[in-house]
DNA sequence: TATATTTGCAACCAATTGGTTTCTTATATA
DNA sequence: TATATAAGAAACCAATTGGTTGCAAATATA
């Protein structure tokens, strides 16, 4: 079974999951009040993300806290930087090609 | 059917083909031939990601070449700016406590 | 202690996914 | 013009996915 960071969020209802218990841990209970869908189903992607570490979890009684990992979060950065830097290196261009007018502007001005 | 830059992210072939054409663009059959698949299974991810505008075509003569839409990828930085925020927001606040236990490390140096 | 609550787990089901094979269209080349 | 090449489209298939129902275990409460 393929379990990494991108299955995780590829799907909406566990990117909601993870926004909302950003703000604070929650139980699989108060999560499933968010959604039109049974606990059951919350608690099958709480496994998920949980298998992939996106989030954790904290007993307290007979209650389970879940929280936001935001560690592994950073994967989605790191992954993303090397996009970034395309897009980066675009913009200098595009900044580089506006500078080069804007002095061709100012000698034609001088003229 | 849901098509959005997330799903089309989840497969790994289909990151790969991203990782590939950002470099340079690049025909179906050129594609396929860095990977363990046929053209048509490549040619379906290509559909994939050109309906999520991940990716776009330029036909010259009777190939294809096809080529990362940076544009779009900023989506992923835009998702993730949420996160960014609160490992920042973590980062600063460590900060803070690394610098008060500087200065009180400082004022017990006075006494 | 008996009952209620919170939760995870397993079995099952329909829909989706990634892949293959086959076919057609369009363009290049002998 | 006949043949070869590049590529999309459709039909089909096995595996995976997201969801449901039912059940068991652990903890809280009357």
């Amino acid at each position: 079974m393929r379990r990494d960071i991108f299955q995780a969020i590829a799907d909406p209802t566990r990117r909601a999951i993870l926004a909302l218990i950003a703000l604070q841990a929650m139980t699989p209970n108060a999560i499933a009040e968010n959604f039109n869908t049974t606990r059951q189903a919350v608690s099958k992607h709480l496994r998920i993300l949980t298998e992939c570490q996106l989030i954790k979890q904290k007993q307290q009684g007979r209650e389970i806290y879940y929280s936001l990992e935001i560690e592994k979060m950073k994967e989605f950065d790191k992954w993303l930087e090397q996009y970034r830097k395309i897009w980066e290196t675009r913009f200098n261009q595009l900044d580089n090609l506006l500078s080069k007018m804007q002095s061709s502007k100012s000698k034609t001005r001088k003229k």
